[in-house]
DNA sequence: AGCCCACAATAACTTATGTTAGCATGTTAC
DNA sequence: GTAACATGCTAACATAAGTTATTGTGGGCT
């Protein structure tokens, strides 16, 4: 179903490049088929912020259509391919087919999930806590989506980019990871992630899955674990 | 329509006190009849972050029994009324009404918005812009449900309430009141909030409405402006 | 009235994180 | 191979925000 809606119009970009911009009239939904992307949001000065990373088989923002113009914008991290799925699909599946509707409140729900722990990360974690638990929460989704091994992953964000994500500066992310480093909590080098104690970097960030709702009916069969 | 399934169950709540819990089945959904209620989550060891606000006129989470598990507690501030809303209700309106279904997506995606908002708040703004920010968001919501004057709303968040949301000290947070007042940007005594100058609150706060998407079609035309 | 308690205000001091800058290393393009 | 650029690393220093502690203030009880 949503494999014969992707094959309608799927669009690739460079890394680094905008998808859509705040401002814009939102048109159709992306589907991430392949690459990292992420939801940034900027203020006149120029401070950025990442709101959210997207990995393979995310969502863009579902029913966006809805409101009349971004209010942010969706960038790439590496090469991306993105389907574009126009807003005729969704009224058609919100019509004839409720479980599939039932799915999309699903991803709806948990992004809104993940938003909040978002919330929860920035303003209360510490930056080491904080740059665990981001790690602990990307691992986890990339392993749900079939793109993890058994304790590591292919990473390509820049300390730039954590910086972003975090609120940290760029020095301080630096500092942090040395930090995970010492501790034998991480090992990052050249975009790959390995996590040689899971549980432990877990416990450092404090990160409780709960908020990924990962067990959902019939996703945890198709996660590989 | 929804003053008709609202009637069906209205529950009262004194201040301060837990609505749902983290962890507990997400059973219906709840509309805010009356009085300021939040969104929290809090960390093992005690560390709590609110991470929205509730006014009159909200709705928390729809569609949220979808998940398995609250990941979030909800609490109120004030004295609250809230009505139920059972599972069957929504499952009629998506079948039968897709004018207010389309609605309630709306109200998903600002929902969604207003939190990516806070990531940002929290991750760029200094303290006083994070302050004015959120004084901001609160007094436009706050107009577009009836309930706030020309320049003034009623305001009952403790200075302790206001660490908790913008993840500052109480400490700063006070500190960063009297920098407002100071600035004869802010009134804030007695539960009272009077915004002198709105247009140079927002200027501190780097405030930018559109996240809120105040026009939407016949939304315009209820908010008091 | 007088007590209590939550809330607000300040002060003195500590610390986490930001800033600026310079250098090292790696990757891509020609 | 080497220029050019992005990324990563480190150091020295500056500052915003946290911590602890004390005092003030006002509203609600008995």
């Amino acid at each position: 179903m949503l494999n014969r809606a992707a094959a309608q119009r799927v669009r690739t970009f460079a890394p680094r490049t905008d998808v859509a911009r705040e401002g814009e009239k939102p048109k159709d939904v992306h589907l991430i088929l392949n690459g990292w992307a992420c939801r940034y949001k900027q203020l006149e000065d120029g401070r950025r912020q990442i709101v959210s990373f997207f990995l393979p088989g995310d969502i863009c923002d579902l029913n966006i259509f809805i409101l009349r113009e971004m209010d942010h914008s969706i960038g790439t991290i590496t090469p991306v391919s993105i389907a574009d799925l126009p807003r005729e699909f969704f009224d058609e599946i919100s019509a004839g087919y409720p479980r599939i509707a039932t799915a999309f409140w699903w991803e709806t729900l948990v992004n809104a999930a993940i938003q909040r722990e978002w919330t929860m990360n920035l303003g209360q974690r510490t930056a080491s806590e904080r740059m665990a638990h981001l790690l602990c929460e990307l691992y986890f989704r990339l392993r749900l989506a079939g793109l993890a091994d058994d304790n590591s992953c292919s990473f390509p964000l820049t300390q730039a980019d954590l910086a972003e994500a975090t609120g940290l500066s760029k020095v301080h992310v630096n500092r942090t990871l040395q930090e995970l480093r010492a501790s034998n909590l991480i090992v990052l080098k050249g975009k790959m992630l390995v996590l040689p104690d899971l549980e432990r970097l877990m416990g450092a960030g404090l990160f409780n899955a709960n908020y990924l709702h990962l067990d959902r009916e019939g996703r945890q069969l198709d996660a590989n674990e």
